[in-house]
DNA sequence: AGAAGCCGTGAAAGCGGTTTCGCGGGTAGT
DNA sequence: ACTACCCGCGAAACCGCTTTCACGGCTTCT
């Protein structure tokens, strides 16, 4: 059916004059190889449109030139435009460099289980994770030498690199911001707590708060999970608590938007009544009335870091954490 | 450094005292290996911890256990959480059968270029297609054989297996409702008019629109992208023109949302002056005040029978287009 | 009873690259 | 001039699994 099979190295050879093994050395860059007959290789490769067998290359060298973009979680975590950004970010610079990307969206229990098996068979040459909720696997995979990144920062102090937006910068500018607007009492709804994400947020507004020369008052802590249900049910709790409550910052812009419409409901104005700040600057920051003020955090930049630390890693170099900015973006809600 | 390299064909079969064919066949599920040969490879497997390379199986049957998918667009279509949805889906049943998934963001302008060649290249089994903007590169993949699967309802009536939701009848549902709720003077805001949805979406309004005897007047059919601008600004436009609308049908929340926004900026009530329905059912659907009315599409299950199509291909079964149907979600707007 | 099929199995030939090893020739050291 | 190296290059082994081929032993048909 096919009438022209690809060409193989035995062709490329022949048609060059030269032995296989030369025709491997050219096209894997091998200087070594006088530039006479590397030029003739290259003739053969582009006369017959050569294009080496992956595969092969793979099984030859043990290098398959895949790298894992394990999402430790279910289909939920994937449909946040956020991991989908942080995913093509990463996609694109490993395709620059000739990497293909495996997508694994399963939770990741245990440092067994399949996900862990596969990424020790050698299969890919690297993993990159999304939303750890344990450093069991990194962890044990890391005797293995396979290169790994975190998107996010780990629970633990591993010594493997990891991108993440400055959490702590981002919190502590969002609660600076109304500080200065003139709050008082300011409340936080943090994330779900158990991501270091979440804590590092809280941590910003402690010490914004702190700053002040004040203490948050018991209370004004509370624990979301990053949906808009617990945005809205944080925000209820809050001013049943603190009916004196200014500013709120929410640890996302879900929350946040949650936060507005509860005090809408309740017949409170923002910004007038309290003022609201939300993370991330995601799209629904602009469709709540009013539109979200909020930290904005570059995830395509994310994504990127992820995969050039990859690469880094591929190629022997040692590699530096990598934290992302954050930038303020005052809407109508504070 | 690695105590126990993984065990290849040779050690298992030696320890089952079998041969390294009658191995494979084992592993492959021949049946026709005697029982008592077949457990003892099974014992062997087990107790060496056996797992298969998968690169030199791929290598050896031509088949790499890989499927490609494919989104002919750039950063900001992954974004959208609708397309990682459909992905997550996607690569869940596909690992089912103990197959990934490698992801490839990239405009697949022509038949040619880098995803054309890639695909070509044998080093996976079969491609799926989302957002694609044109058929050239379907239509010559086809001629290769490889399996595909489009997401979204193809240009041209290739005979290339596709799942897509019901969007005529979601789009005619949505007027109907409209009508239904006495609405008069009903406008659409399209899509990107370049996607097949979009005009199927404006034909199941037309059709809808038809049904009550009357013809849309000019100007109730605004195109649009899907943004939430392009929703904001033929919000205004279809005002402008025809002051006395009572109904819009927005062809996605997005547009909807901001429909519902910039009425409420004119002063608008929604529903009462004018009734909104949108399509999709994404979050955003509940975060507008009022929430939106809106035709739901069962998002997960359309990834899913991307991925069950992929494998009755695979299995060199026959496949049908798969239609996900919809549903009308009826909220605050309308 | 002999020819013809079948069946389960192992030996061995790939799949298409990569990499080690060693050879011949040229350069350098003494 | 002779030994010691270095260099570019080809032969061949090898990566780990799949698949063809053929063989010995049985059953079945004539």
């Amino acid at each position: 059916m096919v009438p022209n099979p690809r060409p193989t190295y035995t062709v490329i050879a022949k048609t060059a004059g030269v032995s296989e093994a030369t025709v491997s050395r050219v096209l894997n860059g091998d200087e070594s190889v006088h530039p006479d007959r590397a030029k003739r290789v290259h003739e053969a490769v582009d006369k017959l449109g050569y294009r080496k067998n992956r595969v092969a290359s793979a099984l030859a060298s043990g290098r398959s030139g895949l790298i894992a973009v394990v999402i430790d979680d279910d289909l939920s975590v994937f449909s946040d435009p956020f991991w989908g950004t942080v995913t093509s970010g990463v996609s694109r610079i490993l395709s620059e460099s000739g990497i293909h990307t495996v997508l694994m969206v399963s939770p990741v229990g245990s440092a067994d289980g399949g996900v862990a098996h596969y990424l020790k068979s050698g299969e890919v040459d690297g993993a990159i994770f999304f939303v750890l909720h344990s450093d069991a696997l990194v962890n044990n995979l890391k005797k293995t030498g396979l290169p790994m990144v975190i998107a996010g920062t780990p629970h633990s102090s591993l010594d493997i690199p990891f991108v993440d937006t400055d959490n702590f910068g981002g919190a502590y500018a969002a609660t600076k911001h109304l500080i200065n607007k003139g709050c008082h009492k300011i409340g936080i709804i943090t994330g779900d707590i158990g991501t270091t994400a979440a804590k590092q947020r809280l941590d910003g507004y402690l010490q914004a708060f702190r700053e002040t020369g004040r203490v948050p008052a018991k209370g004004l802590i509370c624990e979301g999970d990053y949906s808009l249900e617990s945005g809205m049910e944080n925000t209820r709790k809050l001013l049943r608590d603190h009916p004196d409550v200014d500013g709120i910052f929410a640890s996302n812009d879900l929350m946040a938007a949650g936060a507005v419409t509860v005090l809408q409901d309740m017949g409170k104005l923002v910004p007038d009544d309290i003022k609201i700040v939300g993370f991330d600057d995601a799209l629904i920051a602009q469709t709540t009335r009013p539109a979200l003020t909020t930290i904005r955090q570059d995830v395509v930049a994310l994504g990127e870091a992820a995969g050039r630390l990859m690469i880094s890693q591929l190629d022997g170099e040692d590699v530096q954490p990598f934290i992302t900015t954050t930038e303020l973006i005052i809407r109508g809600s504070a």
